[in-house]
DNA sequence: ATGAAAGCGCTAACAG
DNA sequence: CTGTTAGCGCTTTCAT
């Protein structure tokens, strides 16, 4: 059995309440008390049990993340600077992951919503259509979502410039002299995609580009999809001299694709993405692709997370900066 | 305020136990209260208390996560699984990252060792020389140390065969030709990487080759120090006509450097790496590594860890099978 | 400067 | 089948 305060209050026979204010550093005890305690405590080699505290406190010092897949690279980078934040500010954090489902998604949401934690940082499903959970969720606790967001209500979102990032690259496609520039799309229903997508087609109706819809092919985040989707369109005979993925390891996949097709890149199809993350440095040629930025990203939603739960209730619509890298590939 | 079982009680006019026992359907409660209970709960939003239940089973279904870094391939991937299978089992998981500091190591462990979690899994940091803290805390709760564990004492390990990979694939670099192989090691004193380091200077001196101290060189997990490792050899005049890193990321640090110094993969130097990361296979030339299935090694280890929480205090040293993965860089 | 008492929300032994 | 009571470990009034 744990030492508990009790154990230290009998061995010096003065109450639970002087060991607990002096283990806490309150006012109004004596500093022999507070030195005698403490070294008691350390002898019996004293651990404050945190449920109690937190049961007491209405308050437990975690976060809640929730995201579709832990593995996937910009989650993890995200969730590193998650905890990294969570840190310095003395909070746990309590991750699930949701494999992008609906029933797991409300699942992990019901599980973390219970007192276990002071707020939650969610990335909505890419299956996900009705939100009335997250809804729900933030009318109980304080809820930041991030990249994966909505604004169909009112609630704190971080997302990258997704819009911007995409227009700013399908531009620079363009610039380069590319005219019919294919769209590797994920899931529509997923905003930051929907934005994605609109970028690219504003930019290209700016410059007087038309628009083909045979050129825009949702893959979901599938690279199997991209697969089939590239060897689709060559075996079509559909011409194209770009193509813009919505994020780097469908872009990665297109590069492999067209490869294995002896298509050259970037003489026949320049090839981007969108993300940054490590593999499109590595790949051959290198990725030209945004910089989604997804540790700042994590550690801005975290920053925003723990000022909400320190009772600033109001909402705010955050970005994060995204910056075109051009690399080999266009 | 969120509802309580106090709150169903009072508007059912029966006690809190009444309550508690029909919402966890232990027996002895009649179908007719059961429902009823449920009907209330439901209407008022009822989400049971898991801070208040922990606090009275001295149980949390929380298991501690501690890694040096989340956003590493290898331990995001562990992770992973370790979430999917503490999900299956009814456990949430908390994690920390370390940076692979002693100081950082400590304070996670001590952060989680206060009633918050049920056990701890945990992968050692690579600064980390002084392992009485682990000792310590495996005397008050279930551990399973994973990848980066010791056998310094008796405590519960889940690692890759990191002796044998490394043997069979220097085994296999010798076969196919290659006589002055260079290893570029990790922090010699984590026991997974002086493994491999046997594994390659056993695999050597079972063909008859000498170990030259020259061609092994420390680079941590640093890239730069291997990209300065790979210059300097080849400045030297060393020749060497094959490299064993002792990790991926490693491995493909050295191929963009030898590509930079204009030498050719794997016809002047093959190159080989360990881990089988994502990036492996993206890289060009293709990476020949060894399997190392963090995927799996996290969901034996969350397992493993389960069973000792419920009671099963035998500690188990366990080894995922790691299979030589031949691609076209050696 | 310290103690006594109450209570966070829940469960479980005991009693009926 | 249900209620009463006690208590998990801690903090926090309210006394003294």
């Amino acid at each position: 059995m744990p030492t508990t305060i009790k154990d230290i209050a009998r061995q010096l026979r003065v109450s639970p309440s002087t060991v607990s204010r002096a283990l806490n550093n309150k006012p109004g005890i004596s500093k022999k008390t507070v030195s005698a305690v403490n070294m008691i405590a350390q002898k019996l080699n004293y651990k404050p049990n945190s449920v109690a505290v937190s049961l007491r406190q209405h308050r437990s010092n975690c976060i809640g993340v929730v995201v579709p897949k832990i593995s996937n690279h910009f989650f993890s980078e995200a969730i590193g600077g998650i905890q990294e934040i969570a840190a310095k500010s003395g909070y746990q954090i309590l991750i699930s992951q949701t494999r992008d489902g609906v029933e797991e998604e409300v699942n992990a949401i019901n599980a973390l919503n219970s007192g276990r934690v002071d707020g939650i940082l969610l990335s909505i499903g890419a299956e996900v259509k009705n939100l009335s959970h997250i809804k729900a969720l933030s009318n109980e606790l304080p809820v930041v979502l991030f990249d994966r967001v909505t604004t169909k209500f009112d609630i704190s979102c971080v997302v990258a410039e997704d819009y911007d990032g995409a227009y700013r690259l399908t531009k620079y496609l363009i610039k380069s002299g590319r005219k019919r520039i294919v769209h590797l799309a994920g899931p529509r229903n997923l905003e930051i995609i929907d934005a994605r997508y609109r970028g690219y087609r504003n930019a290209l109706s700016k410059h007087k580009i038309a628009t083909r819809n045979r050129l825009v092919v949702e893959c979901d985040f599938d690279v199997q999809k991209v697969d089939q989707a590239v060897r689709d369109l060559v075996v079509e005979g559909i011409e194209f001299d770009a193509i813009f993925a919505s994020n780097d390891d469908m872009a990665v996949q297109a590069i492999l694709t067209l490869e294995q097709l002896g298509i050259k890149i970037p003489e026949n199809v320049a090839v981007a993405g969108f993300g940054n993350y490590a593999v499109s440095n590595i790949v051959k040629p290198k990725l030209t692709t945004i910089n989604h930025q997804p540790r700042k990203m994590g550690m801005l939603a975290a920053k925003t997370l723990i000022k909400e739960i320190n009772c600033d209730r109001n909402t705010s619509q955050l970005k994060v900066s995204s910056e075109l890298v051009i690399r080999e590939s266009t």
